[in-house]
DNA sequence: TCATGTTATGTTATATTATAACATTGGAGG
DNA sequence: CCTCCAATGTTATAATATAACATAACATGA
């Protein structure tokens, strides 16, 4: 398998994506379970499709695929899992497509910050220090008190630009 | 009239805005003549509602004001006039509250990065070169190529915490 | 001036995203 | 079994945005 200087960004198309994403459940269900917090089935199913790719799907998409599965499922039905999958920073909200990405690192609290390719939808997701301290010391110039710090930069990929 | 380290930032409650508003508008009306664009009275109209205050304004409360105000209005004639002045850069949108607030330096071509207070909803938007060179790096070192960062940072400002 | 093409606006309908409100289900603990 | 509570189901509607087509205003050259 090739690799490049840029895979710790975006993954190449020809990861094991199937890991990714059992993975990011597995992890999920350590989460919850240590917190207390219930990974119901409908969550979890919730969970797997959201990690389909690692590109922003959007909720009616989501509740398209429920219902294909044979699952009864309405708005609500899609909204609420989603919304304790980001109360559990289990996914980000991406403001600027109105959709949901899992996330690849929710042991550690944090905002997301995502590099999100306008061509093939893929999105990076960074955590990268300066840009949050350019954004804390900004903040404190101001006065400002900083709550929740979004970051969303778009563009085209490396894969796409070639 | 007091002034604080924050000026900078935030605007005043008791500055004079609504001379900001006419020199806003007065400077589209610049700009758009130097570009050949067409600032029309509806479109002049939607700006100037926009500029109301420091604070992002919904799509449909300018529908509202525009019907307020006698005028023929429908979604789209909201729509229009805002993307024109989306194109032309006397505006931005922000994502995290779909909503649009206006351009403090549209003679420069820049991405905006905005302060804003969720008590209060003001905004302060920035062009920090810090922030600007932090994502730039990120990008680069992921082989992307950005073409509309999105810097958004929610949380409580100076005079609401007090 | 008029014909013509182009841009802007009007109009109707509909798509997309999200929430309110209330009913039902199904365990956990007594 | 009963009770409580969290989760889910269900119906309706709010909020945001665009498609598609009609008309009006405007520019520009014959
Ligand atoms: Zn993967
Ligand atoms: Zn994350
Ligand atoms: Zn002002
Ligand atoms: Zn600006």
């Amino acid at each position: 398998m090739q690799t490049s200087a840029h895979d710790q960004y975006f993954r190449s198309d020809d990861h094991n994506h199937a890991r990714c994403r059992r993975e990011a459940v597995a992890t999920a269900a350590t989460l919850c379970a240590q917190r207390g917090a219930r990974l119901t089935p409908l969550r979890r199913q919730v969970l797997e499709l959201v990690w389909a790719r690692h590109a922003p799907v959007l909720a009616y998409d989501l509740l398209d695929q429920l219902r294909a599965r044979q699952r009864r499922a309405a708005p609500p039905t899609v909204y609420r899992a989603l919304d304790f999958l980001l109360e559990q920073g289990l996914i980000h909200r991406i403001e600027s497509m109105n959709a949901y990405v899992g996330c690849v690192d929710p042991f550690v609290e944090h905002a997301g910050q995502f590099l999100i390719c306008n061509r093939c939808r893929s999105v990076a997701e960074l955590d990268d220090a300066e840009i949050g301290e350019a954004v804390k010391a900004q903040a404190t110039a101001a006065g400002f008190q900083v709550m929740r710090p979004t970051v969303e930069i778009r563009g085209i990929c490396s894969a796409c630009a070639r």
